[in-house]
DNA sequence: CCAAAAGTGTTCCGTCTACACCCATGG
DNA sequence: CCATGGGTGTAGACGGAACACTTTTGG
């Protein structure tokens, strides 16, 4: 029954994790020096082969989950990566995705566990095979999609405070952002409540702090920052 | 030395195309029946395997040669399908491309040999497999970019009318648009040129017919329509 | 002569941008 | 008491949206 399809070649398919955090008011990625052949010691992301019992998204988050220990991360298709050689050891098309988590919420021992590094994305090294053009591709998605979807919240703690936000957007889009217009636009935005709480920690007067209403974003899911 | 590798499993890879077309001021795709099991009868989409020796763009550019007859086609690729049941016969990975083309270019002779059907994407049926996430997914992006990247220019023919280009991104955002707003923006775009040639095919009065200038457009590749 | 599509400007309104000072507190 | 980051309003520029009539000509 399956004839037709037995003529045809058969690959390896891997997933590749572009995973983005926010520290030091900056964005950055997590990468590691490869331990394998081929390009041993080479920078590179991480990833996994996808196996036969799970789906392209199971297996990016089953390397997610082994990565960071964290499940429901936020996680995005940002392609497929096909050229013949871009693997030097056999053929293997890589779909790449791109995650964002709070590096807050991220056990820094698994990190060392794996020898990573949060690599701000403005010195990137070169990486293994075609992992900087992946890169390139997850920054450019993020940047087209941050002003029309919630996903600065992804790289923040669950409360935070305005300046947290504003700098996530500065990050990104490696720009600078006016206060008092990027507040003025905030209080626009019904999804970003404002809690009786207030961060003492990082201001000596106090900044107070706010939350993401996953409920009442998807009541309506539009906005433009 | 690919011990590593030898552990994990391979899977057939697959190209699934969406062509777009611009007809009867619609926007439609090409679709057909198909002629093998599985879902032999069903409305898919036309694709094509992988092969050993060519990357996912050279097979994408393979099959849309063979389905169209025309090469340098703009292409993108929309995003990998890799649910496990996805095809009924066997796992494949399928690779999804969204391809713009001017219809009179398109030799209809070819439609028929492959038996194909230009549908509008208002009246979609139900198409194989996962195919109406593929091609919802194309529309989208094409909503999202056709503000931002010049590819209305190539659903359209290299000579077109105002009205003509109006219409494209009616189809395509499926809105009405303002026609003198429209035309004040057009006369802002350098990159969008008006001949000394006139159309009087579809207008008793005539129309002034413009061109895409691809060096002009490279030249300062920003705009905002 | 009339139907059908081409072509053309102005006004209004809302949105974005630029810009500077006072406040609260911990050390 | 002062250094540090938090918090606030206004005016001018700009860009987008609404809106109607004249022109040309093939049939």
């Amino acid at each position: 029954m399956n004839g037709f399809y037995n003529e045809h070649s058969k690959v390896l398919v891997s997933v590749d994790c572009i995973v983005f955090g926010f520290d030091e008011d900056k964005l950055k990625i997590l990468i590691g020096k490869r331990k394998m052949d081929p390009g041993r010691d080479e920078w590179s992301l991480y990833g996994g082969f996808v196996g036969a019992e799970e789906s392209l998204d199971d297996a990016a988050n089953r390397v997610l989950l082994k990565l960071t220990g964290l499940k429901k991360i936020y996680m995005k298709q940002v392609g497929a990566y096909g050229k013949i050689d871009r693997d030097p050891g056999e053929r293997v098309i890589s779909i790449a995705y791109c995650a964002l988590i709070n590096v807050k919420d991220y056990d820094d021992s698994l990190r060392e566990q794996h020898d990573l590094e949060w690599t701000s994305i403005k010195n990137l090294p070169k990486l293994y095979s075609d992992h900087n053009i992946m890169v390139n591709n997850a920054i450019k998605m993020l940047r087209r999609r941050i002003n029309t979807e919630p996903l600065s919240f992804n790289l923040l703690p669950e409360l935070f405070t305005l300046t947290q936000l504003q700098h996530v957007y500065e990050a990104v889009l490696d720009t600078e952002i006016d206060k008092r217009n990027f507040r003025k636009k905030i209080k626009d935005i019904d999804f970003i409540e404002k809690t009786e709480l207030i961060d003492k920690i990082t201001s000596k007067r106090g900044a107070a702090l706010y939350r993401f209403n996953k409920r009442v974003y998807e009541d309506d899911p539009t906005f433009k920052l």
